[in-house]
DNA sequence: CTTAGATTTCTGTAAATACAGAAACAGGAA
DNA sequence: TTCCTGTTTCTGTATTTACAGAAATCTAAG
């Protein structure tokens, strides 16, 4: 095992911080950043050492990234302690994480907006009508997004990439018609 | 004005609550909630009663809201005091908050990403050579990322809605070169 | 069954964030 | 100028979150 080079440490300290930002909390982070730069598996001794953060903290941090399915245990022959791999392909990273979020950040809202849609159709109180219209509104969005999510997880990642990368050629073909 | 009706509310309190998941405090995403499905531009002081916070509080959420872009003053004739309103229409919301979300959570790891690999290439420790590697691949990945939102940004709103609602059939055609 | 290694859960503290209320600061009208 | 109305900034407190270290639990080997 050999010791941190100064553009790991600097690339793990600053995935700690855009962590915060995302969501997640830096240590979380800054372990997803050393198991995803990390050729082997570590236990959590080493993350221990090479982060300097308490053993708890670590082991708390490690089952959120198994939570979030990133981060997975594998045995080591000869070693009776638990190692730790991050996916290492970043599409697949990506895809995984999208599919996180929008169970976290999309579908509590969908399933309220649902709730409220049908129990505004109830009542049809004249002067909540704006109201009414713009959760209307919202929920269509949040249908079209959810359902551009799960095209995005049925599609292979090549595909996926592919659509991505030809952002601009689908756009002018589209443009033609838009506004 | 009149009073906010149950599913308002509960509108407002869910907006609050998953705010906290997206990133802005409770009280921000309250307040946009709000003034998104407010047919008026409404004052601080009845923001601060419907809502039960505290003056500053709105305050300083307002401007934060005004930060991201997604909400202004306005002002009624004869009345001196500052009205707020919400942009109103989703898909300008949505394309404002991706655009700033992108800002905050993307370009700076953009950058970080680019200096780093400057610096990798200068030094060629062979035992660096995975990381090496997989923050090359994660750069490629946020170039396209970021790529992929300018075009979004710079298509008419009709032809984004229309890529994203479209995402099976493209995902179909791309489906057939796909891996 | 016992022991040593390994991991998780518990408990208290520190740090960050959110927030209320008070004070300070406009800027128009009289 | 001096009020008055409205807005922002400041200060202290409460809440939440992150975390270390200790205690408890688990597991496999002997």
């Amino acid at each position: 095992m050999h010791e941190i080079s100064p553009f790991a440490t600097n690339f793990i300290l600053h995935w700690g911080e855009m962590g915060t930002k995302w969501g997640v909390n830096r240590t979380v982070a800054q372990i997803h950043a050393l198991l995803f730069i990390s050729e082997e598996p570590l236990n959590a001794e080493e993350i221990c050492t090479r982060l300097g953060v308490a053993r708890s903290n670590v082991s708390n941090s490690l089952r959120e990234l198994q939570n979030w399915g990133i981060v997975s245990v594998v045995h080591l022959s000869g070693d009776r302690r638990d190692h730790f791999e991050s996916v290492k392909d970043v599409y697949e990273l990506f895809r995984i994480i999208v599919t996180e979020r929008k169970k976290r950040e999309i579908d509590p809202t969908l399933r309220n907006l649902r709730k409220s849609a049908e129990e505004a159709g109830q009542t049809n109180d004249s002067n909540d009508s704006y109201a009414k219209g713009q959760l209307e509104e919202l929920l269509k969005f949040f249908e079209m997004i959810s359902d551009f999510y799960n095209q995005m997880d049925k599609m292979p990642t090549k595909s996926a990439v592919k659509m991505i990368g030809m952002g601009d050629k689908i756009a002018k073909t589209l443009g033609g018609f838009g506004k």
